[in-house]
DNA sequence: ACAAAAGTGTTCTACGTACACCCATGA
DNA sequence: TCATGGGTGTACGTAGAACACTTTTGT
């Protein structure tokens, strides 16, 4: 391909905050990194993208290079363009958030060798990260908290059998404050997206609850425009 | 500065699309390109980021060049990074949405040399657009759509004095619907927002209308968080 | 006096919010 | 039988939505 264009040090990747949801906490993915710079610090998953790929398609293989798995709900929020922010040269990174299902089987493959480890980490706890990186993460954490409050994006990170209390546990880590049960479950159930199934929690100590599954069928033809949740 | 990063033919570059309003009119500034690719083809007004520059100043920058001002609103909306959007290679490019308050004096200073020309064209009356610059341009006409609904940009494109009719009109081209006028200026002065002036519309051939300002002062002391206009 | 837009209130409905107790189950 | 969460209803206030006529001003 014949080009005309100006040659720069300049270089793209992607960086992916990756949300799960797991035993009452929001979790974010984060890898050990085993090269410089930043070596064994704490950083987003994240790579170089290659020369005939195309940015979603990186963030999509950066995430299943991690975590073996593919057709996740990811979504592009921001690009980080400061001049300084990669101390080896210009690097501008467009972020990804995602979203997994854990469902107990949380077993990471990391197929990847720029990484010597990945962890889940709560949203609560998390270390000094690499680079721009907790901006990077805030930004994320704030897309999310905002898109929750009008689609159902919830559902993602949920089994797909759930309660309604592990729902609503759910909005309430990510929007940061309680939520009345009564008014929660009315207004969840008065939307009309949700199945409910002949089938109880099993294994638990305590009064059985209705398990529920998203009914992304009766979603799309309800709503063509947007819901408003969590509010 | 040392670099081990990889190097790849790739150019990272700025489009934007820079809305203002005019005779009822919502409109955007188009360039037409004397250069190739797509010479004298209509575009967003864009262009490649320096080694040394972020794009936050890179957007600024270009708006600059194209319109002699400064201190615009400005916000970066989506990354568009398809391997084949540039004919000669491979250009990601970050796309930044404006607005202008085109105040009647909406003369153009086109200090740069990529453009023959720039005019303002109503985003219902658009030309075919070179590389892929139609779907940037929904992106972000989606984008302030949106965010009209819940933060006071309005203003950004209005006078600083205008009538209560000319910001609804503005709702509704953005929103594109008709909406009732007595809700409209229930729920605009409600929110408590505007400051009315004494002063009156001037050199219209009928009932002069009220006049008031943006109160920034006022906003911000009372909106922490979000309003919900235009619903 | 006419044309054109300014300006103004009420009613109904839907939705958010506040709030507390009994029930079912497993240990 | 006890501990633990499951499950449920009402009353109030607020905000959105529908809806039409009179007033002011310049020509």
């Amino acid at each position: 391909m014949e080009t005309l264009l100006p040659k720069f040090d300049s270089v793209f990747s992607i960086d992916c905050v990756i949300f799960g949801f797991d035993e009452g906490e929001l979790k974010i993915l984060l890898i050990e990194r085993n090269e410089e710079p930043f070596k064994d610090w704490w950083a987003l998953p994240g790579y170089i993208v290659e020369q005939e790929e195309s940015i979603d398609h990186a963030a999509e293989r950066i995430l299943y290079e991690l975590t073996g798995l593919r057709d996740i709900y990811m979504d592009q929020f921001y690009t980080f363009g400061d001049v300084n922010r990669h101390p080896q040269g210009r690097v501008i990174t467009v972020a990804y958030y995602a979203m997994i299902r854990l469902n107990g089987s949380k077993e990471l493959k990391p197929i990847s060798n720029y990484a010597s480890k990945a962890v889940w980490i709560s949203v609560n706890d998390l270390p000094k990260l690499a680079f721009d990186h907790e901006k990077i993460f805030s930004r994320g954490f704030e897309k999310i908290r905002n898109k929750i409050s009008y689609q159902p994006i919830a559902f993602e990170l949920l089994p797909e059998k759930f309660t309604l209390t592990q729902l609503q546990q759910l909005y309430e880590v990510i929007l940061n404050k309680k939520l009345d049960k009564r008014n929660f479950r009315k207004k969840m159930l008065n939307y009309g997206i949700l199945k409910e199934l002949d089938e109880k929690q099993k294994g638990v100590s305590y009064r059985a609850a209705k398990l529920y599954k998203f009914d992304k069928r009766k979603y799309t033809r309800l709503f063509q425009k947007e819901l408003t949740f969590g509010k």
